[in-house]
DNA sequence: AATTTTGTACCGAACGATCGGTTCAAAAAT
DNA sequence: ATTTTTGAACCGATCGTTCGGTACAAAATT
């Protein structure tokens, strides 16, 4: 009974430095070799815990930004306030998920090299419950439907390259300032062409 | 005479195909079977033509980079029309040479990965350099120094986010509403907080 | 004009190292 | 005593790189 469970739970323990490895290095930059060093486990404890290999490890970790997402971000969406405190509680969260911007996101990472097919599916799920959230709060601000849906595509270009151009430029500040400028951004009226 | 020169020539030749390569799959993720498949040379062949291995591969492509954007995306800057139509312009060469976003940025690519620290200087010159010639039009618009500055950083956010987001989605429309957007973006009048 | 020299382009084979992945018996924990 | 966990050796494959050598055309020499 413990037993099954302290195996899930020892997996979760090892996610953070998963997260940290491949978010950094990408799928294809990840060798057994850093992860054991990582997790400080030897690769025969690796493929206890993950009899998958690499990709089980992948899989867990983004099941964990899965819960993230809906616990963390998502949830900073729903409370008091309109649309734009909303917005910005979830931009606060964001900043801290990805350390002011010194860290790279594992869903942009993924989409490069080899592992790009075999995870396109959950991170293609991932960011569509994300941008539907964000969509949410626009039209429950009174926006309509097709525009919101847009401007949530907007709010993740921004994050997105925000912490592309950030991490090139060795510049935090790129970050920050996107995400403080992003409720205003999206909650705008519509100037028409 | 013509030798040196044909030897500088040989290199430009086999510079696409090593383009598509890094920035479909980054540093790590292109071996040099890959690069000798793809340029249909042999792997000593490669070492004749780049004896500096992967590194000086990556430097040639960098420069090449380099001189599209002097020649092409900065070029349609200069020229009549105001702002918008210069940037817009712009957006139309980067347009074609991303592919419609079907093609991922190298920059963004070699900056995960084991080759961040070795490419980020001549990453970071390229995207300043960037950044200058759009807060430049910006300015000479009668646009504010700083804020030209800040919405130049807005534009290459944009253009890196449309990117990493219209790959994990597979959708080129999100990349082509953006750059659509650009110009109007970066030429609006700032609403005070 | 014929021959030799030079330099470039190219490739097959192999190097040591590391890759992701496996096996298994000892050790640790229960 | 049984189960869980692990270190270490090992697998075939692939990694980036290098070496020895061939083919060929232009240049230099005779």
């Amino acid at each position: 009974m413990a037993k099954q469970a302290s195996k899930q739970a020892s997996k979760q323990v090892h996610v953070p430095p998963l997260l940290d490895l491949f978010r950094q290095y990408g799928y294809d930059g990840v060798s057994l070799a850093k992860i054991a060093q990582a997790t400080g486990l030897g690769k025969a404890s690796l493929y206890h815990h993950f009899p998958g290999g690499k990709d089980e490890m992948v899989e867990t970790v983004l099941a964990t930004l899965d819960q993230w997402l809906q616990q963390t971000a998502l949830a900073a969406l729903e409370g008091e306030g309109d649309a734009q405190t909303r917005l910005g509680r979830m931009g606060d969260r964001i900043s801290t998920a990805y350390s002011q911007g010194q860290k790279p996101c594992m869903l942009a990472a993924l989409m490069l090299g080899s592992a790009k097919d075999a995870f396109q599916p959950q991170v293609q799920n991932l960011l569509r419950r994300w941008m539907g959230a964000i969509a949410a709060v626009l039209t429950a601000d009174g926006m309509d439907s097709t525009l919101a849906q847009e401007r949530s595509e907007e709010a993740l270009v921004a994050i997105q390259g925000a912490l592309i151009l950030a991490r090139a430029m060795a510049d935090t500040t790129i970050f920050e300032r996107t995400l403080q400028r992003l409720p205003q951004q999206l909650c705008r009226s519509s100037s028409s062409a």
